[in-house]
DNA sequence: TTGAAAGCGTTACCAC
DNA sequence: GTGGTAACGCTTTCAA
């Protein structure tokens, strides 16, 4: 050894450090640390020894380097402010680093100009695969830069471009509005409202989940659509248009929570009575659902297990990349008090009346 | 050139590819491409050039290495399902990626052993920074991994052990509380009920914070505390052992936005008016607040706020390490419809009464 | 102004 | 079994 490289005064120790150390090869310290078998006890044991005595703790960043993996994992999210999404990010998070993983989350707050910015950004750090969870569909910066990506990719509740070969993990939106939707129309409604967002999937398998609720029970769909982008506003907004029609709804469903609240604002302005006057069902569960009163009928999912799922399908991608079918998640509808019967109509249709529900509120005060 | 070393069959291109495509030094690309300035306008023009037809984009993990500074932070929460973290989170991711940063969070649910471990990694990894919104305070494993770190440290909302070196960016519970105390005892209570979580500062703040208010008005501290585990049952459990005192509190202040659910149903199970027979503040904003009838009178903060000072307070440190105070941000009181008039005093006492609120309810029914 | 070469801290291939 | 040594892909002296 004609000359020491690395003096490395401060710093903290590195690999020869320990080597040196222990008195044996860089390569062996190597090899005993990261488990690699084929090292007598005897090596094995001083090399532990010199380690834990320097409190060494190996460069992730040169070990990915040389091992081509960082271990690490992008998740694009469009706001983790949301409590659906920030579960579901706990979720994907919890199976992540359970299995060694870390976790890169960006938030886009929506704009689709970051979103293809943070995604390249990911890219150049070699993250060794991607959960997405974009505002949109279709923006082209977005795919552009998900196309250059050569690790798998998982999006979670979106349609995204087959050529991008991203593995999907869905809820099945359809089916809760299908139940929910047949619930009211048993409930003797018969023109809903249903506001969802714009351009992304669970906005279509809803409309498509009502519709499907319709004729499930051979009726045709009596439907106001309002589409936005899924803000208290929004939720304000689509009320007070369903309300103000000139046949207005006698019962609404709000596809997202964000909803909730500017749609409760509108009907409480109107001073109407859920469950009486007027039907809701939101979609998620929140605590302002159960604790309302009276409490708002919802489609629930399992949004942690959405996380988790898609976790376990980028892990299992990036252990052996292959095609695969979008994995299909549940959904399922809850009836609380704000459904109840449709306001005018006593049943007058051949539709079976729902099994009596526990609710039996004095509907005088109107 | 006797031997090519790297052939790079697949794979995306590296800085090598682009030198040879532009016919230059490999200096020369890094230099153009990490706009270091003294390149002709010639050759920047190829290099650029070249890159752009191979789309080379630079291995962030071989700069990082190199220039020993990973443009990372790692950001340790305990529960980002909660609303409130979520938010901070936002507010710093937001910053953190304005400036370049990434952000690896890591979720850790809380559990102590966890924590460390996550720490631990994250260090491992390199981040040139932490942020931290621990579980406890003085988890012995998690300090000795923070111990070991040589970079800044911010911490939200806890008080640490000094000699971490850790740079706080905290509430100021205690004004809040305070004011809502003072509120409450204004309007006739003179018995309160606390519920807070265990060990750490938001909840020895909002105690003082309390115990203040009773002070400020010259008025002995009658104060029933509840810690526990800050969760839903945590909630519902406090309010009952408050309710089913001997002598019960007649306005209770909830010390975070996950005991209000259960509160309310212990509140709503016995009948209680909010308002009226009972008293309600919770720390922080929730729909749930806004929206319940009465609407729950709040201690506010800017929780967006709090995560960017976080994140602005630890590039400051990154760029020039510094010892500093720690950052106090506001919190402040909003009356809503959940407190009232304590209900069986008429201001007998010598505080002033407060200005008459807008609500004027018939307490009947009762 | 430009480029060769020496690392950054590891891993992995080869000889010994 | 063990230990050189050549990469991993980049940055940064240092000479030219």
């Amino acid at each position: 050894m004609s000359r020491k490289p690395t003096e490395q005064g401060t710093g903290r120790p590195g690999i020869r450090q320990v080597a040196e150390l222990a008195g044996v090869g860089i390569a062996s310290v190597s090899r005993v640390l990261s488990g690699q078998p084929g090292s007598s006890t005897q090596l094995t044991e001083r090399v532990l020894e010199a380690a834990r005595q320097l409190g060494y703790a190996p460069n992730v960043l040169a070990q990915s380097l040389r091992r081509r993996t960082t271990q690490s994992i992008g998740f694009v999210c469009a706001d983790i402010t949301n409590p659906l999404l920030s579960s579901i990010v706990a979720g994907a998070e919890s199976a992540l680093s359970s299995a060694g993983y870390s976790v890169l989350v960006t938030n886009s707050g929506g704009v689709a100009a970051y979103e293809a910015e943070r995604i390249k950004a990911l890219l150049q750090r070699q993250v060794d695969g991607l959960i997405l969870l974009p505002a949109l569909e279709n923006d082209p910066a977005t795919l552009a830069a998900l196309r250059s990506a050569t690790v798998p990719i998982v999006v979670i509740d979106r349609t995204m471009p087959a050529d991008l070969g991203a593995h999907g993990v869905l809820s099945d939106h359809e089916a809760g509005l299908g139940e929910a939707t047949r619930h009211l129309l048993r409930l003797g409604h018969r023109r809903l409202g249903l506001a969802v967002g714009r351009h992304v999937r669970p906005s279509r398998e809803r409309v498509r989940g009502v519709e499907a609720g319709y004729r499930a029970l051979g009726l045709e769909p009596d439907l106001m659509v309002d589409s936005g982008m899924l803000s208290v506003e929004h939720g304000e907004n689509a009320m007070e248009r369903f309300l103000s029609d000139p046949r207005p709804p006698t019962a609404v469903l709000l596809g997202g929570i964000q909803l909730l609240e500017g749609a409760l604002r509108a009907v409480r302005r109107r001073g109407l009575r859920l469950g009486d006057q007027l039907s809701l069902v939101c979609c998620d569960d929140s605590p302002l659902s159960r604790f309302h009163d009276p409490p708002v009928s919802t489609v629930h999912r399992d949004t942690a297990l959405l996380g988790r799922r898609a976790a376990e399908t980028l892990l299992a991608q990036i252990e052996r990349p292959a095609p695969s079918e979008p994995l299909v998640l549940p959904t399922w509808f809850e009836a609380r008090g704000s459904c109840g019967p449709a306001p005018a109509a006593a049943a007058s249709t051949s539709v079976a009346a729902p099994p009596a529900r526990r609710r039996s509120r004095k509907r005088a005060e109107t």
